[in-house]
DNA sequence: CTGAACGTTCCCCCCAGGGGAGAGTCCACG
DNA sequence: CGTGGACTCTCCCCTGGGGGGAACGTTCAG
């Protein structure tokens, strides 16, 4: 038996650590002193507590934590933890992101934005729609992305695109929609025909991969102000090149569609 | 004048969030009604909002973008920003060995360890020696061994160690030590003379690079307590093949050697 | 003029710990 | 056997970067 210090020194983990371990109930100490609350724990929890370790590490939350410590089967736990090493790599793709959006920010001569004022007209498309977190977004599209290709096949009229809740572009959760326009929309599944209303949209192209297309977003909103608009109501994208078109991100374009309406 | 909820629909940073911000003093509105306390803001300051939106994506912290915001030095505020960018290739690096270390445990068929023990005897080393908390271990390392390398050459008569605080691999900070053996251990800048007092070492060698190298130290671990033994002091490291010797991780040697007294 | 939408402050919650106080326990040495 | 120092216990508050919601004030278009 090993005090939690001896432990502590075998796993660098710290006491404190392994107490709030045990407060979560994720690693017990083999014996507790019933009388004096001392934690003993066993070589054979090494182990364990070095799982722990590095799952933090990878800043797994300490709920998935148990999770996996619980799972039994050691492929379903490689599975859930192949999924947490997804999300860091999906982690690691926003903030590649970040850094091409930053070094565009930071860059002393920015060229002229061209947006165009457009009336757009009501339209009966094939849609996903969800309210989702805005962490979840991007798994949430590729599915409904992949629905949508399956249940229209064969009478695609135009690009994808999506209408997405202003919220969601912050911290928080708000309705997303993605569509495939199609001349006869199926109801299949999360698949059905929804009709996007009419809108004035500010409208302006985003060239190129989807990193740094905040700082379009902003260049945009820039313009809708300084034109004497305000924007109302959810965003609009329009793939109107993008990865089912050309392998090459460099090649994307993206219409992103504001809608706007006159003040003063 | 755009009120908070515009603002944030314009540079997709939640109401909140901007409320916070000005807290902060890191995005003050332009104008503030002195009577109702509204926010007023610029279209001017969406792009400071943009920068400090993509900062946080990268995880800086908020008193670190406000020193980058306050830096009117172009260049110099790029430095900030690369230090910061330095700063998420380490925090890569670190999961990078985690996930090895991941691997290295969930593995079903541990192969057993080789563990000596070893009577070490005093020895006069050139060192430099700091107090320093875990996370910056790595930085201080390498300008340690940098200066040390500078100050002892032609006179290295082994391969270099160290000496670690139990409590440097857990969340604290503690005495850290890095040594180059040298006949006469010169006195210069960081690096003097040092003892390193006699100790019964349990030692066992981690090949390849240091990426996992956790899971060693859980298998010494638990080949001292399984032998009636008990962990005391600093642990030390001699990296036997190192960088210095080959490029090739795969080869490098790191002996592992944990001062031990017999229990019973 | 009125009600909806928007704004304000204030307080509590989240995570995964760290710092420290005050008190109890263990064990080796004398 | 006693004692002192190292160890351990619980408890409370702190961190950072927000989210949720209450209670209340402001704005503005119909």
């Amino acid at each position: 038996m090993l005090t939690i210090g001896e432990f502590s020194r075998l796993t660098h983990l710290s006491v404190r650590t392994l107490r709030r371990y045990h407060g979560a109930a994720l690693l017990e100490p083999a014996v507790v002193d019933e009388t004096t609350g001392y934690r003993y724990y066993g070589v054979d929890q090494i182990p364990t507590a070095q799982v722990i370790h590095r799952l933090r590490e990878l800043d797994v939350p300490l709920s998935d934590v148990q999770r996996i410590l619980r799972t039994p089967d050691p492929g379903v736990r490689a599975a859930l933890v192949a999924e947490h090493l997804q999300r860091l790599e999906d982690a690691l793709d926003r903030t590649r992101a970040a850094v091409v959006s930053l070094r565009r920010l930071l860059r002393p001569d920015p060229a002229p934005i061209d947006v165009e004022l457009r009336a757009e007209p009501a339209r009966t498309v094939a849609a996903v729609e969800a309210v989702v977190g805005h962490r979840d977004i991007e798994t949430w599209y590729a599915g409904a992305m992949a629905e949508l290709e399956a249940a229209v096949v064969g009478d695609v009229t135009g690009p994808p695109g999506g209408s997405y809740d202003n919220a969601l572009f912050e911290q928080e959760r708000g309705h997303a929609l993605v569509y495939l326009p199609s001349a006869a929309p199926p109801r299949t599944g999360r698949v059905h025909p929804v009709s996007l209303p009419a809108a004035e949209l500010a409208v302006t192209t985003h060239v190129g991969e989807h990193d740094g297309i905040e700082v379009t977003y902003g260049e945009l909103g820039t313009w809708v102000v300084e034109n004497a608009m305000s924007v109302a109501g959810p965003v609009r994208e329009v793939y109107v090149v993008g990865p089912r078109d050309t392998s090459d991100p460099a090649a994307w374009r993206t219409e992103i569609g504001w809608p706007v309406f006159r003040v003063t």
